[in-house]
Formats: structure tokens, C-alpha cells, sequence
DNA sequence: TGAATATATGAACAATCATTCATATATAAT
DNA sequence: ATTATATATGAATGATTGTTCATATATTCA
């Protein structure tokens, strides 16, 4: 798979060496970005920040964002499905909420991530 | 762009102004979505597990990961774009280490989401 | 200067993804 | 039972993405 080698094989084998000894398997690491993954469309964040201590509906999210109901939801099953949204259902309707605190703490950890780093100031992204 | 109304539209009227009202501007949504889409990819979450406490260079992680240079390279690209990692340069050699804290705190967080909604334990995990 | 090494990048291609459209399911109301 | 409402889902499509291949840049060494 290696296109060629480099001499940075015997003078950082150690660090080589820590870095393989460390790496998680392969599944977890899918589990992992796969998770990720769904955080990483605006669409679906939209969705989560509709949902920031507010139980909606799939109309609800759908009139919020301006966007179809079978759009919004098939976003909300990808939400489902990594365990970032539980929902509740009241007769027709299907109430959606986010699932722990975690989502909101990732959201809160990017957001200060970006802020740092891109500059842009706390007000704006509040 | 909405199909068709619903009844929400009224008796959830308060819940869907709370929303509309907290939803932040588009570009902000763009860019917090655009640092999540970045975590969330397996190459680039192997890349930035290989830099927990470690620096390396383009070819010590190409070896780490049993891929070329070029594929490498690529990600690596992505991932100083979105401020995730940072460089130094030595001579022809190219050293990326991670940018910050938030980065693994990330890691760890959405790890631990994982563990309690997937039911993975931790051993597992780490 | 010229050859070798380390990294970066543009183009191409296959794979994945988000939305739309049509349709299905489930519940409520008449 | 029939109709209306709320949500879910399969197929299709255009857009995006990760890797490969070829090539370019930058630095070191002879």
C-alpha cells in the first residue's frame, strides 16, 4: 500500500511504534467518525439546535427550517439511528427531543473550537 | 417548500417561535457543520488518533496507516484547513501535531456517547 | 548543477449522500 | 368504512467526497 519508503521509519520508530500500539480497532473507529459524520451536515445541526430544550414535532422542524416534511424526515431517522434524537408518539404525531446532554456539550465544544481558532467572536455565534 | 400545513402550525405556535427565534445565522450553522463533517470521516479519525500526544510526519503516518503519501497528504490538507492540526516544518520533513485540546476532549466525548447508547464498554473503546 | 527525498496538488473515477417525488403506513375523525 | 392527517420510506438524481495516478514544488546532498 506504501507508495515508497522514507527514512523517517527508523529514525521516529518509536513514535511509529507508539501510534500503532495505541490505534483502536478498526469498527470503533468507525463507530466513531460514523458519528461524527452525522454532526457534520447542516441540515441535521439545524435540526439539533431546533431541538435545544424544545420537544418538536417532524411539522414543527419541518415549518422551523423552511423544508419538506419527508426531507426533514429522513434527516431525523440518520438522527434516530445514532442515537442522537429520541422521539415519543401522542397519537399521529411523533415527538422529537434530543437523546442526552452529549450532543449539546459536542455543539458547545465545536462552537468554542471555532471560535478560537477562525476568530470569529462569541456574539455572532450565540 | 413546505408540502403542506399542519395543526402544529398553531398549538405548537410557541415552540416553533423558540426555535426560529435561537436558530443561529446560516454561515454559523455552515461552519460548525464543516468542523463535524471534517471528525467525521475513518481515515481522518485514525490520523488524529495517531497524533494523540505524538508528532509525526506525512510519512510516519502513512506508515502508521498502511496508505500512500498522496492519500495522506489529502486528509491532511482537510484537517489543517479546519484548524484540527498544525505543522512545522524541518528541512524536507512536514511535522503535524494537533492544534489544541478541544480537539481530543471532542474525541473523548462523543467515545463516551458511544459507550452509553451503543452499549459498547469500555475496554472495548480504548 | 543535478539527483534524490519529502510533501503537495490537480484531474479523474467510483462511492456516498441529501433532497425530491411518489407511495405506504398508522392513527384520528366523520 | 371512508377520509384526512402525520409520518415514514424506496427509488431516482444531482452533488459531494476519498483515493489513485501523474506531476509539481521544495529542500538536501553529492
Amino acid at each position: 500500500m506504501v507508495d515508497y519508503d522514507c527514512q523517517c521509519e527508523e529514525l521516529h520508530e518509536n513514535k511509529i511504534q507508539k501510534a500503532i500500539i495505541s490505534m483502536p480497532e478498526d469498527n470503533i473507529i468507525k463507530y466513531i467518525s460514523a458519528f461524527f459524520k452525522i454532526m457534520g451536515d447542516p441540515t441535521r445541526i439545524k435540526i439539533i439546535n431546533a431541538l435545544f430544550d424544545n420537544e418538536l414535532c417532524v411539522c414543527d422542524i419541518a415549518e422551523v427550517m423552511n423544508m419538506t416534511h419527508s426531507a426533514i424526515s429522513h434527516q431525523l431517522r440518520l438522527l434516530r439511528e445514532a442515537d442522537l434524537v429520541k422521539y415519543r408518539k401522542e397519537g399521529k404525531v411523533v415527538y422529537y427531543s434530543l437523546n442526552d446532554e452529549h450532543v449539546e456539550q459536542l455543539y458547545e465544544l465545536a462552537k468554542i473550537h471555532i471560535i478560537e481558532k477562525r476568530g470569529l467572536n462569541a456574539k455572532i455565534l450565540s
